[in-house]
DNA sequence: TTGAAAGCGCTAACAG
DNA sequence: CTGTTAGCGCTTTCAA
C-alpha cells in the first residue's frame, strides 16, 4: 500500500483541515504558530511519511544550500582529502556538495562550471586544471555575486578568495635543509612553469642557494610534469652531468620515488651518496625504505578553510570587498632520504 | 552594468516578442519549431547571457539529473577511485554527482540518505558504515521505487542491486598462492567478521588449507580491526606461539605492511623467512621494499559499472525485477613480499 | 508552428 | 495565530 506519489504538505493540510502554509510554518518551526498546532502537524507529518521536497524549497527560496567543488582528479590523495575537509564543515552546516572532475582538461572545466552553476550552488570551491589558462567561465559567478574560493592551482588574475601554501618557503626550506645537511649540488626537478606554485617554489630554491653562496647552476633545473617516468629521466640525464648533483628537491614526492627507485638500483646508497626531498607528503613516502623527506600540505585543513570561508561569503549579507588570500603552513617532514648528518 | 538578477525565458521571450514557451522548446530542441526561430532564439539567448535555471526544470520535471553517493570515507584510495568512475560515467550522461561521507556512523548515515532523498536525487550508491546494523532508512528509496546499487560493504537482507568482488576466491586465491610459495603454516589476519566480506575471505582461507591438505590451526587466525597497529599487535602474537606461522594473509594491506615493517626491525628476511600477502593494491604496495603482493580490487572500474547500472535502471522505463549481484574480478599481484620461488 | 494557461511544491507578503 | 494569494522558472497540455 505504499504512495508512490509523494506526500506534500497540501496532503497534510487537507488531513487537518488546515492551509498548507500553516504546515509550511510549523514545520520550520516559525514561531508565529502555537505550540499545540506545531506539534500536531509535526505528528501528521510524521504518521503520513511526509518528506520535504528540497528542490521546490531551493526554487522557492532562491537558495540550494548546496556547494560545487571543481577539482583536477578526485582519485588523488591531496584532492580527495581537501574534499574530505570541506564536506565535514559543509554538512555541519548544512550544505551539500557536488563534486566534479575535470581531469585537467579545460573544455570539461568550463562544462562543469556552467552546470554548477545552472544547478544554482550557492558557492564554487575550485582548483584549475592544468590546461586552464582563460577564466570566462569562472565569471558567471563573479557577475552575479556568487562567492567563489580556489585552491592549490590559482593564478593571480582571479579577483576571488584563495587557500593556498607558501610555495617560496616550500622551495626555500627543503633547499636549505639539504644545504644543512651538507650537500653541495643540488639539483630540482621543477613542474611546468606556467604554474605559479612551481615557479614559487623555483623561486625559493634559488634563493635559499644564493642566501648561502652557492653557484645556481641551470643545467641542474629540470622541467617536467612530474611523473613517475619524468623522475627516472631526470635522475639519468643529472647524473650524466660532467659535474652530477648530490641531491635534488623535486616538485612532489612521485618524482622523488622514482629517483630514489633508480639511485638504490645502481647501487647509489641514499642519503649517504645522495640526499632526495619531495613534496606533498604522500602516504608512501612514510613507509618506502628509504623513507621520503618531503613537505607537508595540509590538505584537510585547507578543505576546511576553504569550506568556512565559502559559507560565510554565503551566509554574510555584506560580502567582503577585499579579496582574502590564505596561506596555510607547511611542515618540513624530515625522514630518511636527506638526513646524512647524524 | 551587470545584471544581477538571472534572465529567465520570459525575458528572452519578451524581447522577441513571442511565448515563453515557444522559448523553452526552441531551446529544448523541440521539432515542433521551426528553425528559423530556433537560431534566432538561441542567438538571443546567447546574445543575452541566458543560463537555464536548472532547479526550476527538475521540479517541473520530475528529475534532478544527479545522482546520490554514500561512503565511509572519501578520503580513502579505494572509495576516491570508485566515485572517480562513478563521476566519469554520470558527467558523461548528463548527471550530476552529490556525495556525502558517513564516517562510518550511522546516524550520519541516515542523515545523509535522508538529506539525498529530500533533494530527489534520481538514484543512489552506498557503501554501508561499519556501525549500519539496519537499513530503514534505506526503504525511502525502494518504496519509491528510486533505484539503489550498493557496493562493497553490503549485506543480503538488502533488496537491491549490488556490485561485489567474490571475497571467498580472495581469501582462496590468496591463501593457496602462499602455499604454492611453498610456506606450510599460513596465518590469517581477519576483519571484523559482521561484515560478510571478512567471512568470506576467512572462508576461502579456510577452504584452501583444506585443499591442500593442510591443518586449520585456530590459533593462526586472529580477529582485528585491520589498523597499523593492530598488524604490529598480530604479528608478535603469532610469532610468540610455541609453533609460529612463516607467512600471513592479512585482511588490507595496511596491516601486511605493519606485519613487514615489525618483521624487518627484528631481522627476518621477507620472503624468505616469512611470506606476506595483503589485499587492495594500496599504492604503497608497490614501492615499499620489499613490495607487497595484494589481491588488486578494481576500485575504479567497480564505480563505472555502478554508475552504468544506476543510470539505466533510472533511464528504463520498466525496471529489473530482479536485483542484480555484480561480481568484479580480482587480480593477484605478486610481489616480493611472497615471492620465495625462483 | 506558436500561444495561453496551469502547475511542479514550497514560502512569504499581506490581510485578518 | 492562521488563511489567501501569488510566484520562484520551467514545461506541457490543449487550443488555435
Amino acid at each position: 500500500m505504499d504512495q508512490k506519489s509523494s506526500i506534500t504538505i497540501h496532503d497534510i493540510a487537507r488531513e487537518l483541515n488546515i492551509s498548507a502554509s500553516t504546515v509550511s510554518r510549523a514545520l520550520n518551526d516559525n514561531p508565529r504558530i502555537s505550540k499545540a498546532t506545531k506539534e500536531k502537524i509535526k505528528a501528521k507529518a510524521l504518521e503520513m511519511g511526509y518528506q520535504p521536497n528540497t528542490i521546490a524549497s531551493n526554487l522557492r527560496n532562491q537558495k540550494t544550500n548546496t556547494i560545487g567543488i571543481v577539482v583536477p582528479l578526485i582519485n588523488r590523495h591531496f584532492f580527495s582529502s581537501f574534499i574530505s575537509g570541506v564536506e565535514d564543515v559543509a554538512f555541519a552546516a548544512g550544505y551539500n556538495v557536488i563534486i566534479s572532475q575535470s581531469n585537467d582538461l579545460l573544455e570539461k572545466e568550463k562544462q562543469i562550471v556552467h552546470s554548477l552553476f545552472s544547478n544554482r550552488v550557492d558557492g564554487l570551491i575550485a582548483s584549475l586544471s592544468m590546461q586552464t589558462d582563460e577564466f570566462d567561465h569562472f565569471q558567471l559567478f563573479s557577475k552575479k555575486e556568487i562567492p567563489i574560493v580556489f585552491f592549490d592551482r590559482v593564478v593571480p588574475e582571479l579577483e576571488a578568495h584563495k587557500i593556498v601554501v607558501d610555495d617560496f618557503m616550500v622551495g626555500f626550506k627543503a633547499t636549505e635543509h639539504l644545504i644543512q645537511q651538507g650537500y653541495k649540488r643540488i639539483a630540482h626537478l621543477a613542474g611546468p612553469t606556467v604554474l605559479h606554485t612551481y615557479r614559487d617554489r623555483m623561486a625559493g630554491y634559488r634563493a635559499a642557494l644564493e642566501k648561502n653562496n652557492m653557484p645556481i647552476d641551470e643545467e641542474l633545473i629540470i622541467y617536467s610534469r612530474l611523473t613517475r617516468i619524468d623522475g627516472r629521466d631526470a635522475i639519468q640525464q643529472l647524473l650524466a652531468l660532467p659535474q652530477p648533483p648530490d641531491a635534488a628537491f623535486c616538485g612532489n614526492d612521485t618524482s622523488a620515488l622514482a629517483m630514489m627507485v633508480y639511485l638504490k638500483k645502481i647501487g647509489m646508497k641514499i642519503p649517504q651518496d645522495f640526499g632526495l626531498i619531495g613534496f606533498s607528503d604522500e602516504p608512501f613516502s612514510e613507509v618506502v625504505t628509504p623513507s621520503i623527506s618531503t613537505l607537508k600540505q595540509p590538505a584537510f585543513e585547507m578543505g576546511l578553510k576553504a569550506a568556512e570561508l565559502l559559507i560565510q561569503e554565503i551566509e554574510s549579507k555584506n560580502r567582503l570587498s577585499k579579496h582574502l588570500t590564505i596561506t596555510m603552513p607547511t611542515e618540513l617532514i624530515q625522514r630518511e632520504s636527506s638526513s646524512r648528518i647524524r
